[in-house]
DNA sequence: TAGAGCGTCAATAATTTATTCTTGATCTAT
DNA sequence: ATAGATCAAGAATAAATTATTGACGCTCTA
């Protein structure tokens, strides 16, 4: 239980002494960081040891102990609030910056978790969890971001194969059959080289995933599924970070559902992990 | 700044005797509540006062205040969760994977911009705005963040060329010279091939900047600046996604002061999305 | 009203923390 | 090289904080 609240929750069967240091405990928890018991008992005009009596009668250790956990439960509860110090203009326009790019992603982020149904995610998951070949298509920003969840799929042992051209996926299709998947990248959705691939995947019995901002767009129409990525923003040049940022966001949980799927996943990632380890020394 | 965080980021230039306390806090923050500077000390076969003055040099009051901050820290860490109880749908679950995973990244993210000094980002951001050429290499999850900010770049009209391969990236390197920057993206910096590169590349009068995570490690002491990445989670497999969006945080973040360096910088963006819309019709 | 039970405090013991001082190692400038 | 400076580390010790003890007074009850 956390402290505080076994303080409140024993405040009533206490003598008034006791009581007069719950309150004080109540009132400034935020503070206690500075007080030892002995001016902990000045302040309230009782003796140390009442202090140090009162920790143990609540279950602690001794007074230390009290205020270590006070001190957890304090920070717990005002959650991971930064302490901004004002420093040189430099530093502070700068973290301005910072901390509006990273409010924007965070509202983009959020939106296109928002937008994209749990149940969806996790068909979606559980769709390329049971594929045989999972192929992925992207040009530009949308390459980026498919070349990296394709890494991320073959470090849990899955299948994927990227390409960033049209016409070489085209090829890596005409080996595609029942159970396979496309996931497909495209930011507007207006590719119609990606139309066409969609077209001729989904006749060769395989599902095709589309991953896209959320305008309606042919792409997404014509897909089996559909994700959807939201980012906005006035400047112009922040709106394409935003985009990447939710984009990679959407997928990173992806991933994660799949970590979750089966229990080998999880195992065949460390083995990844490790073979990569070893390759890194060189 | 978090304590721990503090801990890790100065490990770098701190004795052995400090760097064994460094890390045993960072490895047993979640215990600390049991240890008396004594014990500590104990435990790691050093002296008592080697622990109290290693807290006072990070700026504690004290042992105790140490303890104190750690405690916070590790409460925060370990989520201000009040454990909610049965979580009924899949709804819920899912929401609370997301809402975890994006509070990892951005406390990753947080951690990140903390220790790179603005000053350092701003020379950076300088440096890579007079270059002439921009040469990126990186490889695995590294190459595709590299390959993200050299798209960027050009976006930006400033010439980047990538390579995951350092033999491919030496042979372009012979084209380099003074005013050119290199820019190495590689987590733990053991890569000696790229290492051997930026040897190469300063004897031909350019500057390195070095990308890697807040380690001490080869590449980033021979680099000329160095960018430090932090993203730590007990979940090995979350890890790597916190790497992966803090190090793009932090590319972002260059990006952004490189579109605010000079006003044309922005309108030739501007022109580049105009042509790159163009191309996205067919 | 004697005495058991409890809460408080002052005194003090025990523990923990902080400081001082010494030693030895590593630089630095002559 | 070498004297001097600087610093890290530990031992010894001082200072502080915390915990325990025992005495006193209060209340309740048989």
């Amino acid at each position: 239980m956390p402290p505080l609240l076994k303080i409140r929750s024993e405040r009533d069967q206490m003598s008034a002494i006791e009581r007069r240091i719950a309150d004080f405990l109540l009132e400034n928890a935020h503070l206690l960081r500075d007080y030892s018991s002995q001016q902990l008992a000045d302040a309230l005009k009782i003796s140390q040891s009442s202090v140090v009596k009162f920790s143990q009668k609540l279950g602690f250790k001794g007074y230390p102990d009290l205020k270590y956990s006070v001190g957890e439960a304090v920070a717990r509860s005002t959650g991971g609030e930064t302490t901004r110090a004002t420093r040189s203009a430099k530093r502070d326009t700068q973290a301005a910056l910072a901390e509006s790019l990273w409010a924007s992603k965070a509202r983009a982020e959020e939106e296109t978790r928002l937008i994209n149904a749990p149940d969806k995610l996790a068909t979606i998951a559980n769709t390329i969890d049971r594929a045989g070949k999972v192929f992925l298509i992207g040009s530009g920003d949308d390459g980026v971001a498919a070349q990296m969840f394709a890494m991320q799929l073959s470090s849990l042992a899955i299948v994927a194969i990227h390409h960033s051209d049209p016409l070489l996926m085209a090829a890596s299709i005409s080996t595609a059959g029942k159970g396979d998947v496309l996931v497909m990248l495209c930011e507007h959705g207006q590719h119609h080289a990606i139309s066409h691939l969609s077209r001729q995947f989904r006749e060769r019995g395989g599902k095709s995933v589309s991953v896209t901002r959320h305008t309606a767009n042919p792409l997404r129409a014509h897909a089996d599924m559909a994700l959807l990525v939201s980012a906005h923003d006035e400047r112009t040049h922040i709106e394409p970070l935003l985009y990447q940022s939710a984009l990679l966001h959407l997928l990173d949980l992806l991933f994660v559902l799949l970590c979750e799927e089966g229990d080998d996943r999880l195992a065949k990632l460390g083995a990844s992990r490790e073979r990569g380890k070893q390759l890194g020394e060189s």
